[in-house]
DNA sequence: TCAAATTAGTACTTGTACGTAGTAATTTGT
DNA sequence: ACAAATTACTACGTACAAGTACTAATTTGA
């Protein structure tokens, strides 16, 4: 019963998207954080010039309000980010990193770094480029197109 | 505070994949069953003249014998599958359709030929063809590397 | 042959995706 | 100015990914 070799897309983007998680997943286990974390923190850090919310993290990461409040209770309890009301939008919480967060983030950049040339090992160098412009208008068309 | 356009490759994968699942998912919904289950009912509507067990069906579908576990305990409550223990080794359970999820996979099956062929109609055929392949070649190379 | 190792499956836990429904704050339109 | 619409976030439910720990059945090896 040994398995076919999958020819069909939506097989071979799951299984590349979720080993590649789960591997990322292995490597920041020592640190205690989860590879959605872990771009939480990046994010955050990114942008630490500006007031960054929950909508707004969302938008960044292409998923949505729930999610997010979800991983951002997590993280709180974790102490890993804060979440205070914004003054001028009492709806709002504005998301920013304590200094375990940012601990956190130096601690596991290296980690995303390394996992992410080993993938791209796997590949030429004119293949990463076409292969990541495929994913990049893939990733367009079906944000756009439901 | 507009999303800058990811250039990274784990995010790309992971938008990729995490829509197109969606899509599939809200697709499926008229017909009661997930994404997951349709990949079930193809296998085993493909190995039909094959004693199939979770095990075999871990292989087929990438993933370890907990995930199994859950997903054929929902499906044969749906009665969408039969579990029976196998004669030949009482540790196994031979997976086999019912009616009912003989029937949804050809309901189902049309839908999900129809959207694999617009998410591919984003790319033109020799596009397809090298995408396809790069995929499959990250995927093995994940699959075997951990 | 019989104890040890392996295999098949389950139970339980945490984290995540996504749907619906809800509250509270803010903005819009007339 | 104020009712209606929208926005930001939360609560709750189901499905799934992955880890650990467990039972029971089978295979192995000295």
């Amino acid at each position: 019963m040994q398995g076919l070799q999958e020819q069909r897309l939506p097989p071979l983007l799951r299984n590349c998207w979720i080993k590649l998680n789960s591997a990322f997943q292995k490597r920041l286990q020592p640190i205690g954080i989860t590879p959605d974390q872990y771009i939480v923190l990046r994010w955050l850090y990114e942008k630490q010039s500006f007031q960054i919310n929950q909508s707004d993290l969302a938008k960044l990461m292409f998923t949505d309000a729930n999610n997010i409040s979800d991983l951002t209770l997590r993280m709180e309890k974790a102490n890993l980010i804060r979440r205070s009301i914004s003054a001028s939008d009492k709806r709002q919480k504005v998301l920013q990193l304590t200094k375990l967060g940012e601990s956190k983030f130096h601690e596991s950049k290296p980690i995303a770094k390394s996992l992410e040339s080993k993938v791209l090992a796997a590949l030429n160098p004119s293949e990463k480029e076409d292969f990541k412009s495929l994913l990049s208008r893939l990733s367009s068309f079906l944000n756009q197109s439901d």
